[in-house]
DNA sequence: CGAATTTCAGTGGAACTGAAATTT
DNA sequence: CAAATTTCAGTTACACTGAAATTC
């Protein structure tokens, strides 16, 4: 009753199995999220600040597949929460150069375990080898076709 | 400069690149259904139908994984497009009962071909053995989990 | 000049929610 | 009465577009 019953034509179809698991994965990574206010690209950005260093926002949405857009407006809330910085790059005054503050590295722990958490229960059915050969696969796939729309 | 070169806590993420890959997978069926000028729940349900025979559009849903809602919407666009016929169901006048066509049978043929077509795009980088071993291990997790939210 | 960056306003498909009307 | 089905109106998160202002 329910897509556990699923057509043979839909269940061995790979497009469509990522859809569903893709949208199990989301859910459960917003619930392990909301307790602390926050939304997947959050995670994303405050990722990326920390292992590569200050960035500008052009660059952070590439890095991490956002549009410019969704940037602008994510950033705006992370500095209003004081988890990043932004000023203006002396260099090139187009941009604006994004950090994370000594919060936002604090706030990022927190949002690894729960990430960790939410990887756990997505993958609960799976042994360790199996998961990494998962990541493996989704990984080459992904990187075979780089950006998904207009890169 | 695009998630090739992604922060690694991002880059083996499951849940993040399983967002990454089903949106590449979106995009390549989509721009396949696109000239047949349908949607991927169009698919789903001709598909479903076929195999499993009449249904009622609850049973559809939970069939397919979608909502109740979208099914009427979509069952009126096929009908109007003579792929499906709509009938109340005699012995429970609550339901519609919706069966294919012979138009929507020949119709779904050409799907399943513009389907299969989007699959090679996606699993490109993969073997045959290993785009087996992604189909069984996304099978296991979404079989894990049944439907996503509230079922 | 062309190109890149930031920002805002808005679009579109998809997954959903709530509620009403009908029937079991 | 409670529960299931269909239907409609509306919401939300998300990916994305277009265009303006600024700077290189």
């Amino acid at each position: 009753m329910d897509p556990r019953s699923a057509p043979e034509r839909l269940r061995s179809l790979p497009s469509w199995l990522l859809a569903q698991v893709s949208l199990t994965a989301a859910h459960l990574v917003s619930g392990r999220l909301a307790p602390l206010a926050d939304h997947r690209y959050h995670f994303s950005m405050l990722a990326a600040l920390e292992e590569l260093g200050p960035l500008s926002q052009a660059e952070l949405g590439r890095r991490c597949g956002l549009d410019r857009s969704d940037v602008a407006a994510a950033v705006a809330d992370l500095e209003g929460r004081r988890l990043v910085d932004r000023a203006p790059d002396p260099a090139d005054r187009r941009r604006n150069i994004v950090q994370l503050t000594a919060t936002g590295r604090r706030h990022l722990a927190d949002l690894d375990a729960a990430l960790g958490a939410a990887q756990d229960d997505l993958l609960a059915p799976l042994s360790p080898a199996e998961r990494r050969q998962l990541t493996e696969l989704l990984s080459r796939v992904a990187g075979h076709h780089g950006r998904p729309p207009g890169d």
